[in-house]
DNA sequence: GCGATAGATCGACGGATGTCAATACGTTAG
DNA sequence: CTAACGTATTGACATCCGTCGATCTATCGC
């Protein structure tokens, strides 16, 4: 059963939706990551961060026009989905991605 | 402006969220798509359907365990975001892919 | 220590969403 | 025509979600 641990998503067989029915397990952990980019701002949040190699909150709250908040909220909503990671610098807070839980939701869309 | 279509969800110029911070219309298109793949029973529904290369309803409802207007409503909403499209065939409605749809998502994922 | 700044948390609000029972619709079999 | 079957729609309910103002926490410069 190697590192298999319920509460961590990244460590699941790494498969495609479309070869076969996928586990109810898989399903969730999938569900998970798509619904943090199934909101528009939060998928500008994402693209911001990724094309920028990294961003601080306070480089993006004037640009997506939401409150500090907000913005705050829906990182919290990425990075617990798996999809950024936060470094504290000080006072401020470096958001960037995780390549490995992109790769997994891009692979599940590839067959 | 070619073909340009407000509501079409199929004619966005395909591009990486990646490399650079998408536009608002695009945001909107693509998290739609990541919407309809939010939820755990309707990305399996989804999984079910492409793996099969197509699937009726009746088909689904007992694998899925959900009550027939859920697996409706669900496919419904796949429809909705044009990731599956349904061709009656008498009594029965076949549901497949689009895949030009799925490879709008997959390539958003991919650099 | 003090004020300023970046970020997180809380509480509230309206709106969207997943679910099912009941029912309506359309089609095929007899 | 009628009965049975596959699917869609409606209505209701509980829950979740996006948003913001207000407030709290932590860190830096002085």
């Amino acid at each position: 059963m190697a590192t298999r641990s319920a509460s961590l998503p990244m460590d699941l067989e790494c498969c495609s939706v479309l070869v076969e029915p996928i586990a109810e397990d898989h399903a969730a952990e999938l569900a998970k990551g798509f619904a943090a980019l199934a909101d528009p701002v939060r998928l500008r949040l994402f693209s911001m961060i990724a094309a920028a190699g990294g961003a601080c909150s306070c480089d993006l709250v004037e640009p997506i026009g939401k409150s500090q908040p907000t913005v705050s909220h829906h990182t919290k909503v990425l990075a617990d989905a798996g999809l950024i990671t936060g470094e504290k610098a000080g006072r401020w807070v470096n958001w960037s991605v995780v390549p490995e839980r992109l790769e997994q939701l891009r692979a599940a869309l590839t067959s």
